[in-house]
DNA sequence: CCAATTCCTAGTGGACTACTAGAGTTTCCA
DNA sequence: TGGAAACTCTAGTAGTCCACTAGGAATTGG
């Protein structure tokens, strides 16, 4: 996510080296390299090689979702296995309890798919304008 | 979960002993002994020790929400770590994604705690009337 | 060619989880 | 009073998941 929050950020035009994010973001670039894999072959990137290569969102900031890259990186969102997965508990039929979780599930959805990641862009904006008043931000998107 | 279902449904009155739901439930009555201790703490049951003992509700089914078991059992309701618990990750300070989570929270604590074991025991009636639970459940709602 | 960069595959340490197990303690019934 | 039925406390275990590390191959620009 905060990966996905950096080329938000940035990577409008020019592919961002996985490199320049991760000490940006404080995080490993080898383990970053990881997780760009699942994203790139969900379509939420797109990868340049070679030199001066780098990774691009394919789509703009209001344009993805939280839930997306969750998704992409993390497979299906539930809360657990039995939701997105019936072979996954044994006692799947009849369980009263599945019916809690899918509910629970469907809230979650609608939450991550609301937040989109030009809305990280503004409220880390706002944040980090911090002890100034927040007048106009900026940001193009 | 099941084991305080399985409580609303019957041990209005007398208590239910540990064997008997885990029998119903199909589960370990070694295992089940174990998650009782924390609902005992917490309130939710009351023990009842001796030969013809068991558990009983504490308050009314429709009094009992899933999000009070879930604490009671697993602690503080979090999608992740760090917002229950800000000392769990370094990058705590400034982090982007963390006011998604705190959202996220709020909302599935807001779903957990509008579903009451009551609201489980009429689910449950509604998908199979069987000879099971007849006429001690009351269905207020 | 060389350096920068992505890409592929495998491994690892730590934490969590559902569950098992042993050895008590308390209470009820006969 | 004896004993069984029940809870209580403390450890341990096998499996899984996760964040992360690591080595090296492929690709591209200069």
């Amino acid at each position: 996510m905060m990966a996905m929050f950096d080329l938000a950020l940035r990577g409008e035009r020019e592919p961002v080296p996985i490199k320049a994010v991760a000490e940006r973001q404080g995080l490993s670039d080898r383990y970053l390299g990881q997780l760009f894999t699942p994203l790139r072959k969900a379509g939420l990137v797109r990868s340049v090689r070679g030199a001066q290569g780098g990774y691009v969102l394919t789509r703009k900031p209001d344009e993805i979702s939280v839930g997306d890259v969750l998704r992409a990186v993390e497979g299906p969102i539930s809360p657990v296995h039995c939701v997105s997965d019936p072979g996954a508990c044994a006692r799947v039929d009849g369980c009263v309890t599945r019916g809690i979780w899918r509910k629970l599930r469907d809230r979650i959805v609608e939450v991550l798919d609301a937040i989109t990641l030009a809305d990280l862009c503004e409220e880390a904006g706002q944040e980090q304008i911090g002890g100034k008043a927040p007048g106009g931000v900026d940001h193009h998107a």
